[in-house]
DNA sequence: ATTAGCACTCGACCGAGCTGAGTGCTAACG
DNA sequence: CGTTAGCACTCAGCTCGGTCGAGTGCTAAT
């Protein structure tokens, strides 16, 4: 969603230094900057009179602006943008070589997740939020029946990445051993090596149909475990560091800062701007995406700014790492953190 | 830790008249009441001065204060303790009867739970927050393991309440079928029908030496078993509706709602309440408690009062849930739905 | 024992006035 | 012609004093 940057010919020279200026003191100061501030901070050696001009054209071309008459500007929405997309890599760079994020190898996907979002809010200081890896475009590795009770069968169900899955089948009546070995046999010949999304509604009736044996239990079972391989919908989405948002005043008053923890607890909301990374992701080649303030389709959101990136884990298996912060977060800071914390993902679960 | 309620005899009917009267009158309003209030408010025909003198009693007491010289005066703990313990039988009653909470059925505990927080907290307005049963005292019920591929065994185990547990086991050789066979035996044998408590170090050292066959691989195998049952420390807790502190001024300002927030994030801090509660339980046979500000041990929840219950699943597991609300919650509501709920979760589970 | 009355306290609210940061515009300058 | 100095103007934020109203404690009368 977010459009081209601006050709960088729009903006001459002295132009551009101005704009960064700005940002650069919005973002560590949160307040509005004014002409004076300005042609002090920079080298350039213009009064403050010149700035006021050439601020104004800013004004004018729609990249900061001012919150009442008379007061200093702040970046607008496409202000920011520009600067994401043009004018920060020496600084990241330094940053990203700093930062020493260090992952305990956790046995779990979801505690290594977990970890992840925590170390990333305490680092950035800003919220982290985490996504599963959607699996269904994974194949079935192992797919067993066992007999646990008298009237319950255990499905338990590997594919590719390790990802298990259990489900507890009750039958109505009893059923025997024999049966079992047999639908094992069945669906182990018939699933093993398909890609989740491939065992769909049409395989199943299929299957039922070669099963040779159509008792009622043996058609309940097989939907059952076709039920436990498509319940992949079990996206989990963590954030860590939630209440950070209240240390930037801009977000805290009028409820503000309340919509956007409620946000994150809706998981919806979450979904949507995870998606939207996956796919953009996906098109663009690009490492990290920055969503400034209404690129995001949620309204409360509207004041925020993520920065988001993909993880692969080796098997093709994807997910979302996010940071949401204020607008003026900084985007340095955040997305070389960002990028360390990558670059471990990968050492971890792809190097091995 | 919820002292023994004062003895009814302390206050004449009077004063305990208008100490409710107090009470109802600042949970409804949120501020400071004063004497003229109730002398409408009651329906004991007394002027505003006489009440005056009771309530300067009552202050001396310790059931009320008054947050400023001259202002009305607002509950202390000690009061709202006295009012929960001895004064609002009949109100619960009525509201537990309208309460109407809808659980669907979920295949998986966790999502019944999380759905039940979600209830409790849109019902409540306050924040609730649900703790998955502790297993450790479960019996062992079923354990497998099974070969996934040349170099990886995966265990499953399941105990009594069809709590499923998987650990995938990495072997530095390939491990063979009879082998697997072999330990399947060894390990059902030894194990199944103990509690997971009851499967400690010294019995796994006993079943190594029982294996008979002596190689690294079966007892890093048999190790790695072991860690996967006593991994009983997944205790998940919920919370749903975080944001609706933000409903009650006097929880907002100064960073208070922060605080709260952080150790709703916190999982520390919230076992604590929970384990509280459940041992509390487990003595008492109450069904629920109340902790009032500072029974609680965390500062940050000295402004609130949480209302605990714990169910129990047919199998023996407990676990706990509780509505987390201001001190001025409305007790009678959030006890009545919290039973409601309990009573919803008792027909799922246990009447089957 | 209860009540009416009175003086007092104190937070909340409101408007006035001041200050300082910042702007836009104009005229002068190199 | 771009740059600058100067000036009038704007406006948010702060402080100050005054008023208001709710509420109390105390005393004297019932």
């Amino acid at each position: 969603m977010p459009k081209e940057a601006p050709r960088i010919a729009e903006l001459d020279d002295r132009k551009v230094k101005i704009l960064v200026a700005v940002i650069r003191n919005y973002l560590e100061t949160g307040e509005p900057v004014g002409s004076r501030t300005i042609s002090k901070y920079t080298d350039l050696k213009l009064s403050s009179a010149t700035i006021r001009n050439e601020m104004s054209d800013l004004e004018e071309m729609g990249y900061i602006f001012q919150p009442h008459t008379s007061s200093g500007r702040i970046p607008t929405d496409k202000g920011y943008r520009f600067y994401v997309d043009n004018l920060m890599s020496e600084k990241e760079r330094e940053i990203q070589e700093k930062e020493e994020l260090i992952i305990e190898k956790a046995d779990k996907l979801e505690e290594v997740l977990k970890q992840a979002a925590k170390l990333l809010a305490a680092n950035t200081n800003y919220t982290a939020l985490v996504s599963t890896p959607e699996t269904h475009r994974n194949k079935l590795k192992f797919l067993q029946l066992s007999k646990v009770e008298k009237d319950s069968v255990l499905a338990v169900i590997v594919v590719e990445g390790n990802i298990i899955k259990n489900k507890m089948i009750h039958t109505e009546e009893e059923i025997d051993e024999d049966t079992i070995l047999k639908l094992n046999l069945l669906l182990n010949t018939h699933l093993n090596g398909l890609s989740l999304e491939e065992i769909n509604l049409g395989l199943i009736t299929l299957l039922k149909e070669r099963a040779g044996i159509h008792t009622e239990i043996v058609s309940s079972v097989i939907d059952a475990v076709a039920d436990a391989i498509r319940a992949d919908e079990d996206l989990e989405i963590y954030t860590s560091g939630a209440t950070n948002i209240f240390k930037y005043p801009e977000l805290t008053d009028s409820g503000k800062a309340t919509d956007i923890i409620n946000t994150f607890e809706n998981k919806e909301e979450l979904e949507k701007i995870v998606n939207t990374s996956l796919s953009e992701n996906n098109a663009g080649r690009k490492e990290m995406q920055v969503y400034i303030g209404k690129e995001m389709s949620s309204p409360a959101m509207q004041d925020c700014s993520v920065v988001t990136a993909t993880y692969e884990l080796g098997d093709g298996m994807r997910g979302t790492i996010g940071i949401v912060g204020p607008k003026r977060m900084d985007y340095e800071k955040a997305m070389g953190t960002m990028k360390s914390l990558m670059n471990q993902l990968d050492e971890i679960y792809n190097k091995k």
